[in-house]
DNA sequence: ATAATCTACGTTAGCGCTAACTTATTATGC
DNA sequence: GCATAATAAGTTAGCGCTAACGTAGATTAT
């Protein structure tokens, strides 16, 4: 590895001043088109590129975003970094991904992390920060998109994008209520989670709307992958018949309910209708096909960074407060 | 936002030098303890973070890795980006994650942002990039990870870690002919996929060890997802019943092979047999349970980190070739 | 013809930090 | 008790870039 070229290297080889070879690099007026092009030759030429690190520094721009999240192996979440990164990538800017494995401590050291680095925006997704940390951090970022958590002070700054996870709730329900379920569990997932708490409060208003007693012996938090949903289904239908549908927390979690099903010997969706949440590219895949409430995890991530362009770029009408619904995709899992 | 408080900041509260300051921060030698201390507790209650972007410039290194790959998305990626965050978490790295869609102009792009961003090594997955021009770029990280891609001239700022592909062919095709398979298809992957040819090479060789005809027929390129995998089979199988057997690129082309046999009434696996290559999460959850070629994709990672920190730190024997070799798991989609 | 404006540059200072050197003070050796 | 060394600081310069301002010469206005 050669010695970097700076821009002075520039500049000398081409006999001008810094600030010519500053001009044309970031293409800003001032220089003759024959100067500007004798520059940006000689640049190619040396294999010169500016230093963001130095950019960054002179401009307080560093044209970079934090994006973080508990897991990017969760395919809800790889999903969400997707729709963000390939705009971020149209803007010129760069991602930093940080992983918290749903550890607030590691998500405070994630925060300063992304502080220290000087990021121009932090997209954070599913935060389980309490509230006052959690936006004491805000106030320190210049932009911040939430997903998946609300935002009870709205701020010019910080916007934030939920799923309509109560509504989703109700959809599943409707379903399962027309179909004449009358025992519905529900595997809502780890009980700190934002969604849980959410899609909780939205299936036991939709039992009442429905008419359907509420019975809490039937709602189990369990950790929000294929295990959890196996052992939560396994502990709940083991030794009795009566329960006849399952909502749960993600497909993940609708794929282990689905598989304790099958060791118990109950038929899906005749016995068991499932139903899951997110629709993974697997759901589709899977036998039986799982039905599940759609949620864009690629638009997530899209509006996370639209906002902050807006924001960037200094838009007045910038939407506070976005919520993406559901939709449920009825395929082998439920009855009907 | 407040403005950022700096280094000079703390220095005026604490009535001390900057470099002091720089010191308690950086916990660095030449300072009592009290005076410690205190500069410490000041810069907390100011809620001082030193700037990464001045500190990068002032000693060229930014504590900073770039992670290139074609997609997030693609669990067999995000377990590799997993694998590698987590160890940059513990080394006090952060990631710049960018995605490059296959496309060879985006990952020339991304380089050179990665570059721009002065990251301090790069690990690159599965670049498509040709050689003579990856050759060029990697001469200007101070260190690469080469992840799934070979380097004919060793260099040593740089690492390779494969997966051993042909072996994994060769797993494949000895447990098919253990089981009386004559005639085997390999749904190849995308054509451009140097996993691809590694495989279709152990394939071929692999055939020949069992004297098994050699059928250019029966092997079909496809996209590496459930999508290609299903138009491959389909087109494959459809009118015909003499192919017991398919080795898959990766586990969502064998998903979609597995949904096409289904809808050409084919029985998996008396009828076809099917193995898959990863063993992604979802491998064990399907039904049928697929039989695959594990990988270790975190380690695959994890490895790459290693190998930087073992460069950072100056070790000498860094091993610059390393190959991680798959193992067949079994389950449903086979017979035996 | 002279002032006013514009074009195409150049100069200077500073972003926030640290490496490398310098200085004052205290401890140690003989 | 005085030289020597160690400790705990401080000072200076510079990392590579750009914002802001400066300037010479050409162009336009009056």
């Amino acid at each position: 590895m050669n010695k970097r070229p700076t821009i002075s290297d520039v500049a000398q080889a081409a006999g001008v001043s810094l600030m010519s070879v500053s001009r044309a690099m970031n293409n800003r007026p001032g220089l003759s088109e024959e100067t500007r092009k004798k520059i940006l030759s000689i640049a190619d030429q040396l294999g010169y590129r500016p230093s963001g690190v130095a950019r960054a520094l002179a401009t307080k721009r560093s044209s970079t975003v934090g994006l973080m999240m508990p897991d990017v192996t969760n395919p809800f979440f790889s999903q969400i970094a997707k729709g963000a990164e390939d705009l971020a990538y149209a803007m010129g800017y760069n991602i930093f991904l940080v992983n918290t494995d749903e550890d607030i401590k590691r998500e405070i050291k994630a925060l300063h992390s992304l502080f220290e680095k000087q990021v121009d925006g932090v997209i954070l997704c599913s935060p389980r920060l309490p509230f006052d940390q959690l936006k004491k951090h805000i106030e320190h970022f210049q932009f911040t998109a939430l997903i998946n958590r609300e935002l009870n002070s709205p701020r010019s700054d910080c916007v934030t994008i939920n799923i309509n996870d109560a509504y989703g709730s109700a959809l599943a329900i409707k379903h399962f209520s027309n179909q004449g379920h009358k025992k519905i569990a529900f595997l809502t997932g780890p009980e700190e989670s934002i969604s849980r708490e959410r899609r909780l409060k939205g299936f036991i208003q939709a039992l009442e709307t429905h008419s359907i007693p509420y019975d809490e012996n039937l709602v189990l938090p369990c950790s929000p992958d294929t295990t959890g949903g196996y052992h939560a289904a396994t502990a709940l239908l083991s030794g009795r018949d009566d329960i006849t549908a399952i909502l749960s927390f993600n497909d993940l979690v609708a794929f282990g309910a689905i598989q304790a099903c099958d060791e118990l010997g109950k038929d899906i969706p005749n016995q068991v209708a499932v139903i899951g949440f997110d629709d993974i590219p697997l759901a589709s895949i899977m036998k039986p096909k799982l039905s599940t409430l759609r949620t864009n995890k690629r638009e997530l991530g899209h509006r996370a960074m639209q906002a902050f362009r807006a924001y960037t770029n200094g838009e007045e009408n910038i939407i506070r407060q976005q919520t993406l619904e559901p939709t449920l995709i009825l395929r082998e899992s439920t009855l009907g």
